[in-house]
RNA sequence: CGGGGCGUAGCUCAGUCUGGUUAGAGCGCGUGGUUUGGGACCACGAGGUCGCAAGUUCGAAUCUUGUCGCCCCGACCA
């Protein structure tokens, strides 16, 4: 049996915040001496951390394999060639970690896994070849590589991370269906079991639309995503995705356009504030352009000279964001903001002053597309098409068309704080920021096509394998974990991830009886299976008892001369103030049965 | 990649503007002593090529140039 005293293991715990360190989980798992870190996005994990984390692998292993998942490990260095198969060393870009080396050398060729649909479907393009064996799921804990252009905010977004990631494999659609609602059940019981306070959310899907994704948030300040929740919660979702029920119809009477000269005011706050205004009553008029696709050196399947593509102008409320996910998939093309010399030719006007109004004039094609939300408007304010002027009481229908071969009305935006449910609930949406802990994905047949997975199917033809992906970030588990469970002491760790489930501390360690009788519940409470840690340390009370908070084992047995003359020891929950008595044999009891109901 | 900030002891920082003995404090660490139920106190001590490099100067933590690293905001994020 290890020996976990205090004194002969290794906690650095601090007293002073670390000054690089500005959310909770990061500044605590620094001062408890989980974490230390060794380059930009780039963590050690010291015996108190890496046992918290292994708690959370363990947990995440037990519920794949009770859903079926069957764990292998794939390597962590991959052939650049099988990257360059589905296109993705493109798509990934600068995320994508090279290894360097001299010219022709093997390094140059060889990549550090960011993740591994590649390899994994490598696997089933082998194996993978019957109806018969299928479905199957495969999964693995592993380290990722990630050339992050801005790691951040402690263990919460790193350059090197640990995930578990699952990839199932269907013979058709239904199959599909049910791997991933198996795999969303296991994620749901997972987060569940790590005491995340986590909610399930719609995701950006991609190309495959509907319900084909969803992220696991855990709602918090310290978190990079947007969701959107109704207040009725009969609505969650990203803000990259989340939709909205259609604004109503403005039925103000139309007043005629009018010119104002405008000096030099660009931006909807300047032209608001100029105009007397308010950004919601203005049209913002984008002008986007397809991107170009880039070839990258050394690729020669470049193709150039097709016809310049007409530019698109994108129609949002002064107040609303495009959304770039929705606008691409309404215009079926990746679109770029358009640089200011094509703005200038197709609007006449400086950047700052394009409308929708007068736009024929140029002579120049374009497709338009109007946010739902803009169609719906009656006298807005928008540029007029010539620098230094904006236009009042531009109408849709009147003065730009909404219908037609070139034009699109369309939700392209973000929604925002006040947007109703889509449901037709009427409930408002309410921004929150969060961490996303998970992510369920159904891939169907995009990788199994690039690097032709087929099996053959009882039919005897060969179909492409359909496909799912699932990550967790086992990292991300912890920190979110701190986020949502902590106090001005330090940690309140869950009990079930908890590095530890009970601390014992000696408060007199010179005291003979005291040493006994602490060295007693310690043997005896390893002897059932508890995870115990035992602060032998000869240090002040005081001292003791602030590094327990701050590490936060969620059970504290305190031994001290004091109650041990009244027979008794003490037990604390580090979620809750008070204390119990009990008698040394009874305090085993009592731990167990605590223990035993929150597992 | 754009904007801002910071690199001096294991940690938190002062000193830099205005160059000048041997570079400081607190925490932590070591030794001894006094203390001992919510981060004690006293004494002594160990620990730093002031991120790195070049330059200016009689003399550089301090000025100049370059470079590397780290943090924050933004952009980006299969």
């Amino acid at each position: 049996m290890p020996c976990m005293r205090w004194s002969r293991y290794l906690i650095p715990t601090t007293k002073e915040v670390p000054k690089d360190a500005v959310v909770a989980s990061h500044q605590l798992m620094l001062r408890a001496g989980l974490i230390r870190q060794l380059a930009a996005g780039v963590y050690s994990y010291l015996p108190l951390g890496y046992r918290a984390l292994r708690k959370v692998e363990r947990i995440v292993r037990e519920e794949m394999d009770r859903a079926g998942a069957i764990e292998l490990h794939m390597p962590v260095m991959h052939p650049i060639e099988l990257w360059e198969q589905t296109g993705r060393t493109q798509a990934m870009g600068d995320v994508l970690l090279r290894l360097a080396g001299p010219d022709g050398d093997w390094r140059t060729q060889t990549v550090l896994g960011p993740t591994h649909e590649e390899p994994v479907t490598e696997i089933a393009r082998a194996y993978l070849n019957s109806y018969r064996i299928l479905p199957v799921t495969l999964y693995q804990i592993q380290v990722k590589f990630r050339g992050e252009a801005r790691p951040k905010s402690g263990v919460l977004r790193t350059r090197e991370f640990l995930m578990k990631d699952a990839y199932s494999f269907d013979r058709d659609k239904e199959g599909l269906d049910a791997s991933y609602k198996r795999m969303y059940e296991a994620y749901c019981r997972i987060f569940s079991r790590c005491g995340l306070p986590y909610i399930a959310v719609e995701a950006e899907s991609g190309p495959i639309g509907g319900d084909a994704s969803h992220e696991f948030m855990v709602l918090t300040d310290a978190g990079e995503d947007f969701v959107a929740l109704t207040e009725n919660s009969d609505y969650a979702a990203n803000t990259e995705r989340a939709v909205c029920a259609p604004l109503a119809q403005d039925n103000a009477a139309m007043l005629p356009i009018q010119e104002v000269h405008t000096p030099g005011q660009r931006t909807i706050d300047e032209v608001c504030a100029f105009l007397k205004t308010r950004p919601s009553q203005m049209i913002k008029t984008l002008v986007y352009v397809e991107t170009a696709r880039p070839a990258t050196a050394g690729t020669p399947s470049a193709k150039s000279t097709a016809e310049e593509p007409a530019p698109v102008v994108v129609l949002v409320r002064g107040d609303h964001e495009v959304n770039e996910n929705k606008l691409n998939r309404v215009s079926g093309a990746r679109l770029q903001l358009a640089p200011p010399d094509i703005i200038r030719k197709l609007t006449g006007a400086d950047v700052g002053f394009a409308g929708p109004h007068t736009l024929d004039k140029s002579g120049m094609k374009y497709r338009l597309i109007v946010d739902q939300a803009v169609s719906v408007m009656r006298n807005a304010a928008t540029g007029d098409n010539k620098t230094d002027y904006h236009a009042l009481n531009v109408n849709p229908t009147r003065d730009f068309p909404l219908t037609g071969d070139n034009v699109t009305v369309a939700d392209v935006r973000t929604v925002v704080n006040g947007d109703l449910s889509p449901t037709g609930s009427g409930s408002p949406i309410r921004l929150r920021k969060a961490i996303e802990v998970g992510h369920v994905f159904k891939l169907g047949t995009k990788y199994s096509d690039a690097m032709r997975a087929t099996f053959l199917d009882s039919d005897g033809k060969p179909k492409p394998l359909i496909m799912g992906c699932y990550g967790i970030g086992l990292n991300r588990i912890m920190a979110a974990a701190i986020e949502a469970h902590h106090d001005d002491g330090g940690i309140i760790w869950p009990l079930s991830i908890a590095p530890f489930q009970v601390l014992i501390i000696a408060l007199d360690p010179r005291e003979k009886d005291v040493m006994e009788t602490a060295d007693k519940l310690y043997k005896e409470l390893n002897a059932a299976g508890l995870d115990v840690l035992f602060d032998d340390r000869d240090e002040r009370a005081g001292f003791k008892f602030k590094d327990a908070d701050l590490i936060g084992i969620p059970l504290r047995i305190t031994v001290g001369r004091k109650a041990l003359a009244e027979g008794v020891v003490e037990l604390k929950g580090r979620s809750r103030p008070d204390v119990e008595k009990f008698a040394p044999d009874a305090v085993v009891r009592r731990v167990k049965e605590l223990v035993q109901a929150t597992s």
